[in-house]
DNA sequence: CCTACCGATCGGTAGG
DNA sequence: CCTACCGATCGGTAGG
């Protein structure tokens, strides 16, 4: 009956698969078109159980949510350590935030889609996670900026490329036509002031 | 009981309220979280009365999708008239699709969510309705590319900027710090080849 | 974490 | 297009 306190850290392995499999059914079908009881089914528990581990279904979207985009952050922040120039800095950016996006085993998706079905309170626990997500992206590319780099605002050209980014799910096929090295690279030359 | 049947071009106006109900309320909560319900009320019907119009609910979804599209494509076609040289043309489509994105009144939403919630059927004659729409713009963007304006291949490019364009709902504020006008320049030189 | 269950809602239908 | 309704499902809970 008690839920489970847990500093965070000593996590148990139930609630992390919980995570897993709600976070694949919700980025596959939706978070309205997937039931408590799917994800209940998929990690070997009954109907209820989840309800031990989260208050509400919604609480699981946020969970799903805040702990995917925290996940990708980590992913974003290895990556850049092992880039010397800022152009470098931001084909990784690009590239790594494109593997995040279309990895469909991990538990990070960016979850694009769902927004509305949380409340204002988990909506802006959301927000702020995504906002230091969209930091180290801010930081690169306002040093290209200052480089005269950049050919237009920096908070503009980062919504705009990061938006262009996340549609990439909608198309992209790993047998279709291109690659991803070619699309980070289109990607990036269209954000670089070129000439 | 038995179901309307109406050439096309002779609508009913209650079908039409009802799309276009439909329409405001599946953009603004997603197709899952709206009821028929709700739609019947918000057209003044009775909760039973909207599948005397429409087999199912995913009619009704599919209906939205595929006449919003093509609804957006006259207005495509009818700004495109107006543009002169390709460059102007392909302006003149960011700039108004952004204005269709972007319009809540409007039947007109691409409805980029809830496609997963349609079967293989429909879900195919929404994707025909969507390669109409970008038809011009492939037309558009190989002119420009023959001409060596066009920094990588067109189809890439293409869904690039589309995808761009369509994350704009996610964050643009019309009280914000920057105006469509900005945008769309912004969004039209990343395309070009600089310089 | 399971069993057993409830209350509410929802898509859809029969008949007029 | 309304009335009246059904069957199914779903989020969530009490109690252990």
């Amino acid at each position: 009956m008690a839920r489970p306190r847990r500093k965070p850290g000593q996590e148990s392995n139930r609630r992390a698969e919980l995570l897993r499999a709600a976070a694949r059914l919700f980025v596959r079908q939706g978070f309205h078109a997937t039931t408590t009881r799917d994800i209940a089914r998929e990690t070997g528990m009954r109907s209820g159980s989840p309800f031990y581990h989260f208050v509400s279904k919604q609480a699981l979207l946020k969970a799903v949510m805040v702990e995917g985009i925290e996940n990708g952050l980590d992913r974003l922040e290895k990556a850049l350590a092992g880039a010397e120039t800022d152009e470098a800095r931001l084909r990784c950016l690009i590239r790594t935030h494109l593997d995040i996006l279309l990895d469909a085993e991990s538990p990070a998706p960016m979850m694009i889609n769902d927004w509305r079905a949380l409340d204002d309170a988990d909506s802006a626990e959301v927000a702020a996670a995504f906002d230091r997500y969209q930091a180290p992206w801010q930081t690169v590319m306002s040093a290209l900026a200052s480089r005269g780099l950049l050919g237009s605002g920096v908070p503009t050209a980062r919504l705009l490329l990061i938006g262009m980014l996340n549609w990439l799910p909608q198309w992209y096929r790993s047998d279709g036509p291109c690659d991803l090295d070619e699309i980070t690279e289109t990607a990036f030359a269209m954000l670089l002031r070129r000439g």
